[in-house]
DNA sequence: TTAAAGTTAATTGTTGACAATTTACTTTAA
DNA sequence: TTAAAGTAAATTGTCAACAATTAACTTTAA
């Protein structure tokens, strides 16, 4: 556990986006891995280490609770949500569904400026030194982003900003490794030029890919990982 | 605004389904339209109306608001969200995104039991009064809910109900005309063919068409409604 | 040494009280 | 009569204090 706002990165503050308050202290320490899955959410000793009493912080993870980052059990408090491996199936899941539907009116409504965008975004994924995990992850949200933010759907948004806060939690900082490195950079460049190329249809076909195969490197990944634990 | 917990019909039991608490009576009075968009939701007020006092209204207040159903503003307190034309586009647009994916997987892994418990609904359905547009808005609650409950995506049904109960606070206690109630009776139908004669793809796309139709109706007697208001 | 019972400390959920702010109302001037 | 300024009431957000419950520890018996 720990103590106050984070450095905050670029994928962070698209995810975050919020002014300094306990709210957002504790969702940050969430999704940033410092405070993880099952872990116990003590109202006294959260107060005295944002400086406030306890009835401010009750109302932040109450409303952390209405947005599933926390749960509470009657008279035993509050604890982050058990993120598991059955969850991020749930999260990729419902990304899969959502990621298409934003990309597909993207498609028809994007303008030259902000290919431009995603070209730039593109770019700096290729400066990026290979074992940069964080950074890798910050500039495929930019990425996605950059090609959703627009949508009319802000219901749909303020869920895929939850969904990948999940995620960002469930990955902790795990690197990622060389192989999907390259696949991403590959992936966002194919979905690029189909984009420029006006083929809408294809480019959603390509994004829907891009999401599953993200999804199963990370099943894999964290089944991984609960093996090597197990063991 | 009113008091107590409401005589709970079948269709909000579905969708609300918890415990007697501050929270579940706001949340109801939402759903049941006794508390509409943009009223103000007065702390003092509802503590002396729950019997309690304010911060057990505070932290119900902020968990509906982390689930969207009620809005804070610096010093000016709790409001309930606006539901707007645009919100029930918003809404009616992720529930295209769920019901197909829930479907494609029940299609799959339904059994007699369940379908038998399909068609009881529709002849329930079937016995109803023209004018019930309660009971009809229960049993096709009840119909769809049969179809996704057993599904493996907790996050996603959780999804579905906070989208339903939107619905049904846009809905307010809005009759349905005649043709509407037998389309659906007719769509229904359709789709529980299909499921029995195992032909899932198809079963998928009648229920695509069912969730959009559903939409355009209501879409137009908001629009309607909008416009008699204006005039 | 291990398991159960009992005791203490910590934590939860709720209450009423408080200053800060906003809303509603009344008074004053154009 | 209307608009602005000022005042009173209501409401918000926060605090510290409380009983009820749970968790942690210590002591006692097998």
């Amino acid at each position: 556990m720990s103590q106050l706002a984070p450095e905050t990165s670029l994928g962070m503050r698209i995810l975050l986006q919020g002014e300094q308050s306990i709210y957002n202290w504790i969702l940050a320490d969430i999704a940033t891995g410092k405070l993880v899955s099952g872990d116990r959410l003590v109202t006294t000793h959260l107060a005295s280490c944002y400086q406030t009493s306890i009835n401010p912080v009750r109302e932040a993870l109450k409303q952390l609770e209405g947005e599933g980052f926390v749960t509470f059990q009657k008279n035993s408090g509050a604890r982050v949500a058990s993120f598991e491996y059955a969850t991020m199936r749930e999260v990729f899941e419902i990304l899969q569904l959502l990621e298409p539907y934003f990309l597909s009116w993207y498609a028809g409504h994007c303008t030259p400026e902000s290919l431009a965008c995603l070209a730039d975004i593109q770019e700096q994924l290729r400066a990026l030194d290979i074992r940069d995990s964080a950074g890798l992850r910050d500039l495929d949200t930019a990425f996605h982003w950059e090609m959703y933010r627009h949508h009319y759907n802000a219901s749909a948004l303020r869920l895929w900003k939850n969904k990948k806060l999940i995620l960002q939690a469930l990955h902790g900082d795990l690197p990622v490794c060389e192989k999907r490195f390259k696949a991403t950079l590959d992936e966002h460049d194919h979905i690029l030029y189909l984009l420029n190329a006006g083929d809408d249809e294809s480019a959603v076909r390509a994004l829907t890919k891009h999401v599953i195969s993200g999804g199963d490197y990370w099943s894999s990944v964290i089944t991984d990982q609960l093996r090597a634990l197990s063991a």
